[in-house]
RNA sequence: GCGCCCGUGGCUCAAUAGGACAGAGCAACGGCCUUCUAAGCCGUGGGUUGCAGGUUCGAGUCCUGCCGGGCGCGCCA
């Protein structure tokens, strides 16, 4: 509807350009928009006020030769206003808003959708959590994040692909292999060790050794047993820490299948070194000459931290100033092998030279220091800016008892991800992981999560679906027929006003999809099942007059398709009996 | 020290691409079940949107500077 009042608009402001009172070229760009104040219509403009200065005209002047525009023969709109200081107010029709229950009845599971990406192709990637352990909450807040985000682009046109990008290359992967060859040799001598400072101590290590094909074990035991320096711990060590990725990866896998999220494509970063594409990056780098040998001066932070010296040194720098980053990125450790960073530019090259116009990435706030570099490689890269979006999705607060539960991967004291689905059930993490923008800290309290009281936001939404539902369920105990549903009698205030709220459903899932934020469709079922359970509660559906009861029924089945269609897009069920 | 995010009733958060009088929930208090599910509804209080400037017809929203909180700051991933 309100592309309608758009269209109308921008025809009333062509007539006046057309009779000179507007002048030609470009002009300020002016809106339509939902007034919040009920009594200010159901759209307004503030085109005249946008435009006055170049009419050379007082704003509520150029507001009425706007309206002499205004075609007399249209039904839809009642009647309209200037107000205020030059907003033109529209007012609807009632019986264009009655249309509007059977439009989107008629609509259906599509109501909502559109094709405003026009298949524009874009990766999302999200989790990529190291496959060093079991995910934790703050992974599964990303999780849903991205997956809604997928939901929502797919629903707006877009060509979605799913990623989850492994880094199984590097020095915390090898940790992962020791840490199982330490709990193996734990096991072989009836006796613990101390754990090594980064060694991962959880649980889940021991269900790795567990889950070890024969062959595997007994060349570890070999290999363990033997005193001498055995010459083949890089084969056995390799072979162990190949398995204990799998099975980590595998153990992720199944923790997401329980959130309903899946991927498209789980991009191994040791694959990305093996095809040489890191070299091929670092090509293209040098052949633009973004790369330079240069010192690098000592990080002002986190230095006290580490334990080893400084050592100033010349060596392969990307010129990431020149992206507007604050230093030149190292790409090269002193060993000799490529830094995460230059790993991170290759992969990010190869998502874009696979054909993708934009590319997403989910990624927890502890990683905002890397946007930068990321966004400022790729543009070297490309020679475009603004391909990427980095979503930063803010920690998750856990608590217990009002008690912070501390998570931390290397202490082993973590919540998984899956301890939380267990007890809270895979619709209410979801949508309690919704209910904030991403950019906002969450706050999770198991206990409230687990009470499954009231407060469990994901029930009321749900409720106002089951609610309707339950209406046909009394009708066919009371033998009433449903017919054929016509909103033609609906006329009170709550009814077009609820009508107007759906109306706006499918503007608010193009606005989450463009501002990439799934938490609006959140507001929106709550928002929305909040005034369907007032209607209700203040208005007998099932009325014994038959027009008023089909009115009703009508506008029940249109609030239903729409909760129905939210819910879907968060990937939450919709109960039909609570 | 630098970068990013955040700052809105007692608490947790909204506020539609800068729009008209800043809204919900929780908490507090008072009401509503012989009629479609009370996991619900109705009502009452509660705000100088951290502070100070600036841009604009108009600022919670944009810009600058402070203040407060979070995250990050080898050549870890």
């Amino acid at each position: 509807m309100k592309d309608l009042l758009g269209q109308w608009v921008d025809g009333m402001v062509g007539q006046l350009r057309a009779a000179g009172v507007v002048p030609d070229g470009p002009l300020p760009a002016f809106k339509i928009e939902r007034p919040k104040e009920r009594g200010h219509g159901d759209f307004s403009t503030n085109a005249a006020m946008v435009l006055a200065r170049v009419a050379r005209m007082k704003p509520r002047d150029l507001a009425a030769r706007l309206l002499e525009t205004l075609p007399a023969d249209q039904q839809d709109i009642e009647r309209w206003e200037i107000a205020g200081p030059g907003f033109i107010n529209f007012f609807v029709s009632a019986a264009r808003l009655r249309r509007q229950v059977h439009a989107i009845i008629d609509a259906g599971p599509d109501y909502g959708r559109s094709h405003m990406g026009q298949s524009e192709k874009i990766m999302v990637e999200f989790v990529s959590a190291n496959p060093t352990g079991p995910i934790h909450v703050g992974h599964g807040r990303g999780a849903v994040t991205g997956d809604v985000l997928c939901r929502l682009l797919t629903a707006t046109g877009y060509q979605v692909h799913r990623e989850y990008y492994i880094n199984d290359a590097g020095r915390q992967i090898n940790v992962l292999g020791r840490s199982v060859l330490h709990r193996c040799r734990e096991r072989l001598e009836h006796s613990s060790h101390p754990l090594p400072a980064d060694f991962y101590p959880g649980e889940y290590v021991s269900d790795i050794l567990d889950a070890m094909p024969e062959e595997l074990r007994q060349s570890l035991h070999a290999w363990l047993a033997s005193t001498q320096p055995h010459k083949e711990e890089e084969t056995v060590l390799a072979a162990t820490t190949r398995f204990a990725i799998d099975w980590v990866l595998d153990d992720i896998k199944k923790d997401l299948a329980r959130l309903d999220i899946h991927f498209d494509h789980w991009f191994s970063e040791r694959r990305l070194h093996e095809q040489g594409g890191i070299d091929h990056a670092l090509n293209v780098l040098r052949s633009k000459d973004l790369i330079h040998d240069g010192l690098l001066e000592k990080p002002k932070g986190g230095a006290e931290r580490s334990q080893d010296p400084w050592e100033t040194r010349k060596q392969p720098l990307f010129r990431a100033t020149a992206f507007g980053d604050d230093v030149d990125r190292p790409l090269q450790k002193p060993d000799g092998q490529y830094t995460y960073f230059a790993a991170d530019i290759a992969y990010h090259l190869n998502k874009y030279e696979r054909g993708f116009d934009r590319l997403v990435n989910i990624w927890g706030a502890d990683h905002g220091g890397y946007v930068k570099r990321v966004e400022a490689a790729l543009e070297g890269l490309t020679g475009k800016k603004g391909i990427l979006h980095v979503l930063l999705v803010q920690m998750v607060n856990l608590t217990r008892n009002g008690q912070p539960v501390r998570m931390s991967k290397r202490a082993g004291n973590f919540v998984t991800l899956r301890d939380v689905v267990d007890q809270v059930g895979a619709d209410a993490v979801r949508f309690w992981f919704l209910t904030r923008a991403s950019a906002s800290q969450l706050d999770f309290d198991l206990d409230l999560a687990v009470a499954r009281s009231n407060d469990n936001p994901v029930y009321y939404v749900q409720y106002a679906h089951a609610r309707i539902c339950s209406i046909w369920r009394q009708m066919e105990e009371k033998g009433i027929h449903a017919g054929t549903l016509d909103a033609g009698s609906l006329s009170l205030d709550a009814e077009l006003d609820l009508i107007r709220y759906l109306d706006t459903y499918p503007e608010t899932v193009a606005l989450a999809a463009i501002h990439l934020e799934p938490h609006r469709i959140v507001f929106y079922l709550q928002d929305l099942a909040a005034m369907f359970h007032t209607y209700y509660n203040a208005t007998r559906i099932l009325d014994d007059d038959p027009q008023v009861r089909m009115g009703r029924l009508a506008l029940c089945q249109a609030v239903r398709q729409v909760i129905v269609n939210g819910l879907q897009l968060m990937g939450v069920k919709a109960p039909e009996q609570m």
